[in-house]
DNA sequence: ACTTAAGTAAGAAATATTCCGGATAATCGT
DNA sequence: ACGATTATCCGGAATATTTCTTACTTAAGT
């Protein structure tokens, strides 16, 4: 799909905390789950659930799309990716550390911006429920689609 | 589907606002997109595409799906209402002061969170392309969810 | 080695959204 | 005001994405 954008003392960082966290539920480290998490970690394409398949597929060329579906949800769940709603499709993202997107309404791409630029918890957030991410999305045509 | 929540004053002037866009692009001003519009304008329920269409048949039964979604869409294009992401569906806001969404990751249920705390255009999104709103959504689990 | 969660395959279902061909009605020129 | 033009609407069908079902196989964790 992409390089490796993440550096690899990073990405080993990022596995053993995917260990961890699927040991403290109670959930298999299968290699599926350790392939389809390190797609999505080493990546800064914000992939769609389809773009993970076909990435995880070309080195296990027998996993299934609902797999990829199923374990996406898990991550999530596990808070160890997050979910880009874009015009299109849904697109995931590894990275947790706090930055904006700018999403294109056109053309559904993703891109990061660093740093954020927002304040996080605060009175008036606190009262609708518990926070987990801000997401901070800046709408509209990027400029591959302006020309 | 709830009760108007938006000052008649209000109303009338986003409807005003509404036939002179349409006009400006020659687009007909039709029964079926006013009673869109006014709709999605005089509520804060953050409706879905089936929640407009549910609401606009009461008025008006043979209105068909396909007529809303491609009213909310050119709706959007006018910039006359915003859509926001949820978990599940899209949903559409026609307040476009200018605020932050708490939604609710397990009902994707929308809130709205006034004042907003982000700053708009800097130099980093200027870099992506033209900016045309800033989505700043707070996702989490809402106290509703929590008990 | 045993137990059992998880993955596979193939199909079907659920959901959301969009497309199509023909009918209707809003706007324009006269 | 009237008819012509053409955007818009309608109903139903199609598409796309995601999830579920069942039965069977694999392999992770003890």
């Amino acid at each position: 799909m992409d390089k490796m954008v993440t550096s690899r003392e990073e990405l080993t960082r990022r596995l053993a905390a995917f260990e961890e966290k699927c040991r403290r539920r109670g959930l298999r480290v299968t290699n599926q789950r350790r392939e389809i998490f390190k797609t999505v970690a080493s990546s800064r394409q914000h992939p769609s659930a389809e773009a993970v398949f076909l990435a995880v597929r070309q080195k296990m060329p027998r996993v299934s799309l609902d797999t990829v579906y199923r374990t996406l949800a898990s991550l999530e769940k596990m808070d160890l990716l997050i979910r880009v709603g874009t015009p299109e499709k849904e697109r995931f993202d590894g990275d947790l550390r706090p930055h904006a997107h700018f999403i294109c309404t056109n053309c559904a791409e993703v891109y990061d911006i660093f740093p954020p630029e927002v304040s996080y918890e605060n009175p008036t957030t606190l009262a609708c429920g518990k926070v987990k991410y801000v997401h901070v999305q800046f709408k509209g045509i990027c400029k591959r689609c302006q020309s």
